[in-house]
DNA sequence: CTTTTGAGTTGAACGTGTTCAAAATCGTGT
DNA sequence: ACACGATTTTGAACACGTTCAACTCAAAAG
């Protein structure tokens, strides 16, 4: 209640959460035990549940800083990067560099896939972060110059936002040496996306597409279109 | 260890088993408890420890049970329909249809998509449930004349299997009333499906094509052919 | 200075899924 | 009928995430 923006327990909160990330990092996020964090942080379980909903609370806060740490580089690509390809790539990877130490903490997240989760990527709970997430593929999208049907065309930064979390889920459990694996899922439906939306942009074979298109316009439209999901 | 088909034992089994069903239907499958089940069944907890892994395991021998179940069904499906779309929507429907009652249960499987995880899906110890799966899929391809590039079609099976598995994912959350969303998302994307297919096959744009297609089977041959996923 | 307030903190207690050593029961050979 | 090993069954115990009534104590109010 108080007007001060930095209060003092604030130095509380951080000593927790960096308590866990220590801890995640050691066990691995499982094996991790609240009392742990608590003792690890100097403090009793009820002040790491005073400070965070629950334990996997303690992750979000952890993208959420990621988040903001990341945005900078990403603001940086953007500007950098001339085509679409260039931004996605550099997007992307440059997520998925950054969590690269931290693999199994994401998985935490990705893990819960109910839209009502709070803590799932689809949940209204997230839907800050996920939109301020959803405004670097729009910038990507708007600077790039597309030539593709208006009944796709908005809907394409979203696409583009869950093309990057199937992404994400298939390098968090990608068992592969260095994850090469998702490296070579990345590269190669990244072509086949800019084929794609090149292909679509082409004027003579409009009416071949045709069929295509138009089921995935509506689609689109209806389910973007009601509530949030 | 002995060579009883049937030993007596499995009665105990059964009754767990629809116990568990049960007080899963009565109380959703978070809300279900072990000590319930078992009380439900007249056992103590740990029997039902004896004959189920752990919790989801009880799942899992519901999903096993339901495919012994459908597999008739599914077989007739397949000998009746003539088309791809018609297989397609045959199989696919039929279950929905069959899950419909027990939505919040499937739910618990499909929640798990770590392929470390026993009960995933994906996993090595659901190898044999998913492959009987892929079988009826497996068939609807085999027995319709498709034109498709040769080093994309070995892999139709499993892609359409994996539609499948996205679509259930989507119907287990859909929230719309009788489901609906789940039923549009299925008819246009099954129209996609096939006119892609369709596109795909025609030879006069086969060059448009290549930059789409070339990466597409690069990928499949190399995701699938690396290990078991 | 005294009292009141409420954010911050504590740790025992709860309910959960799961484990396991022991007990009960069963099947079979003698 | 008995014994004995294997199978089945028991329920107390464990570790965990989470809750919450009680406690502290600095600062605002009187």
């Amino acid at each position: 209640m108080a007007r001060r923006a930095i209060p003092k327990s604030e130095e509380t909160r951080r000593r927790i959460l960096a308590a866990a990330l220590k801890v995640f990092g050691e066990r691995g996020f499982e094996a991790a035990t609240m009392r742990e964090i608590a003792a690890e942080a100097g403090v009793a379980v009820g002040a790491a549940y005073y400070y965070f909903d629950a334990k996997d609370a303690l992750v979000m806060a952890f993208y959420e800083q990621a988040q903001e740490e990341m945005a900078p580089a990403l603001d940086a690509i953007l500007k950098r990067s001339k085509t679409l390809e260039q931004r996605l790539h550099g997007i992307i990877g440059q997520k998925l560099e950054y969590f690269a130490p931290n693999r199994t903490l994401v998985s935490a997240l990705t893990g819960h896939i109910d839209p009502a989760h709070p803590l799932s990527p689809f949940s209204r709970a997230t839907a800050p972060i996920r939109d301020r997430d959803l405004g670097f593929f729009e910038r990507a999208v708007a600077e790039s110059q597309l030539r593709l049907p208006a009944t796709i065309l908005p809907f394409l930064p979203r696409l583009l936002w869950l093309y990057q979390m199937g992404l994400v889920l298939f390098w968090v459990y990608d068992r592969s040496p260095k994850q090469e694996r998702t490296e070579m899922l990345f590269e190669k439906t990244l072509k086949m996306m800019l084929a794609a939306i090149k292909l679509a942009g082409l004027a003579p074979i409009k009416p071949l597409l045709k069929p295509l298109l138009k089921p995935a316009g509506e689609l689109l439209r209806a389910i973007y279109d009601e509530a949030a999901c």
